[in-house]
DNA sequence: TTGAAAGCGCTAACAC
DNA sequence: GTGTTAGCGCTTTCAA
């Protein structure tokens, strides 16, 4: 156990009082450049860290940011949360903050974790990830006054997006399918079906929305191409069947995430390998997955790409603003909520 | 910002002492039932919460456990560490504690971490993944005193393990693809490879191990059976096809992860698809991958999964009775290091 | 510009 | 069994 080495050390070892030390560290325009140079020596050959729990006490800061930790549901996708985590922790850390885990099955169970959380470590802020139509904990937190941004838009549930609820980080869907679909426009497909998710949710609806709109743009009548279905590998192989085997079936797919798209891939292979074996007239299923997932990479499938450390960059940089617009003290009107809505990218490979 | 409720508020909402607060807390033993549950009340009622920056000061404990959070590589195999973190941090707050993230990208810069955190924070143990023969985190943790635990065990470079050095909790990875040769020996095959690491990893060492002492059980010879490449799909892809177009080809293939498997699915497809084509002496190539990640289960790989929930709760368990045998102070002798050895599982899915 | 005093919330000793 | 005292390391007044 290193011994510890408190700020009474270094003042005693660069010959002045306590409170210059701290002043060095925490305003060092009030010190003399001279006196400054020598603690900051001091400071350096004794090894010295600030406690956070001691500054914490004072401040009330505690530089800890906290996040919840998903439970990779079908796995697949779950990898996008896990590097934006990476990216998150990396950010916070240059900004001088530590990233806090907790995990969460349920509503209620989270805002219970949000009392034991604030009661005991008292995070600076928390980052909300996968928030959903009617997800409850921005007003719980807003409630009691405690920053937060949200990887994700605050959806209205039609479709749109409430600017002013709080701040947040996208990544622009749409804007993803529609790179997509124009891609397998312009490389000759015209029947590019959609296999995306039920209506209702905001990403999904999102996705969706960039190919209905390139689509429209471009004079297809998207009439039988649009498919909805739970998120899963499974899932995606029946949609992608009723999408191939329908009278007049689509020679590409544009999906909602790379589940879906795994899904479709073997289906097309299924029956490639089946009834269609041999049929000339068959070209093989071009298919565009989202969010480049490992999964993608190693079996070739083309993916929208998130741009997930500008993601959590954004993040860290809009609770930074807040933090400084808001000190440590009661609810202020604060800085008015920010946003960022971030580009995707399309990554080609074998699969389309 | 909730009220600050403090030991003060419940002792005067209680009508007793700040130290009988406490003492119930910490001490319940020390205080007569009927005030015990007077306080209890009090603490309901209040939503009261130990603020743990001011425990950790007078105790010198802060309740968090540190952990590296890995990028995920290749990202096939990355989801294993991520589920992993997701039952740490689960089984972390069950004990008490709450998980740190930081990240680094070398040696220097994780010590450099290392100082900064427990200056700063004080972790009250480090959770260490990814471990690998001479990795100098483990020494440099003890050296200082700092509790730990590895998931990974100590190699000692010779493929012992030095079961002295410190806690550990890991999987059998021998045992793993020793299931995984035996399955497909009672499946009918003999002439079964083994897609490895080069050797001198302790892991890799350890996965090939288990596949070569079950061969030599069943009496097959593995010459030109064993294969070592880096990890990844394109390098798998590669080091299959060697295998596969040898005079004597394997005829079933046990991995030392999904990304090596992945990419001999994709060689044997393509061996079929190709050159072989129709030729019905050749049966489809049987895989095997290890670590169950999601893409396995997308493209129906079977693979030998490790417990990883067990894992990180033997983590926990092992640094909670590290906690309790040595209390906060300096570094004592402390309980003998004790190890968890967990045996994985083969998921048999449509690859083999 | 630098120094002295106070106190954040808690718990380990010790007195009552 | 319960209350009192002290102090963890730091920063924020305020005075020198």
């Amino acid at each position: 156990m290193a011994e510890k080495v408190t700020i009474t050390d270094v003042a005693r070892y660069a010959n002045v009082s306590r409170q210059t030390v701290s002043n060095v560290l925490n305003s060092p325009e009030l010190v003399r450049e001279e006196t400054r140079d020598r603690v900051r020596e001091a400071v350096q050959a004794l090894g010295y860290r600030v406690n956070q729990a001691a500054r914490q006490m004072r401040t009330g800061r505690s530089r800890l940011i906290a996040t919840r930790i998903e439970p990779d549901r079908d796995g697949i996708n779950g990898s996008v949360f896990d590097r934006f985590l990476h990216s998150l922790t990396a950010s916070a850390a240059q900004a001088g903050y530590r990233v806090l885990l907790y995990t969460a099955d349920d509503e209620r169970s989270e805002f219970a974790t949000f009392d034991d959380l604030i009661g005991a470590y008292e995070p600076d802020a928390f980052v909300l990830t996968n928030t959903f139509h009617g997800d409850g904990r921005p007003s719980w937190l807003g409630a009691r006054g405690v920053p937060f941004v949200t990887f994700g838009r605050p959806w209205d549930g039609t479709g749109g997006v409430d600017d002013t609820a709080h701040s947040w980080v996208d990544v622009d869907g749409a804007a993803g399918t529609a790179e997509a679909t124009r891609y397998l426009l312009d490389t000759g497909h015209r029947r590019i079906g959609f296999l995306g998710w039920p209506p209702g949710s905001g990403v999904g609806d999102d996705r969706r929305s960039g190919w209905s709109r390139t689509l429209a743009a471009a004079g297809v009548d998207p009439a039988g191409l649009d498919c909805a279905t739970d998120d899963g590998v499974a899932d995606g192989e029946a949609a992608a069947r009723e999408l191939l085997e329908a009278g007049h079936p689509a020679t590409a797919l544009v999906c909602a995430s790379d589940s879906l798209a795994l899904g479709a891939l073997n289906t097309a292979r299924l029956l490639k390998a089946g009834e269609r074996a041999d049929d000339p007239d068959v070209p093989p299923l071009a298919v565009i997955g989202f969010d480049d997932t490992p999964a993608a990479k190693a079996v070739g499938l083309s993916s929208v790409s998130q741009p997930l450390a500008a993601a959590a960059a954004g993040c860290i940089s809009l609770l930074t603003r807040l933090f400084e617009s808001s000190p440590p003290g009661p609810l202020e009107p604060a800085a008015p909520p920010a946003h960022f809505l971030l580009q995707p990218s399309l990554v080609v490979r074998g699969s389309a």
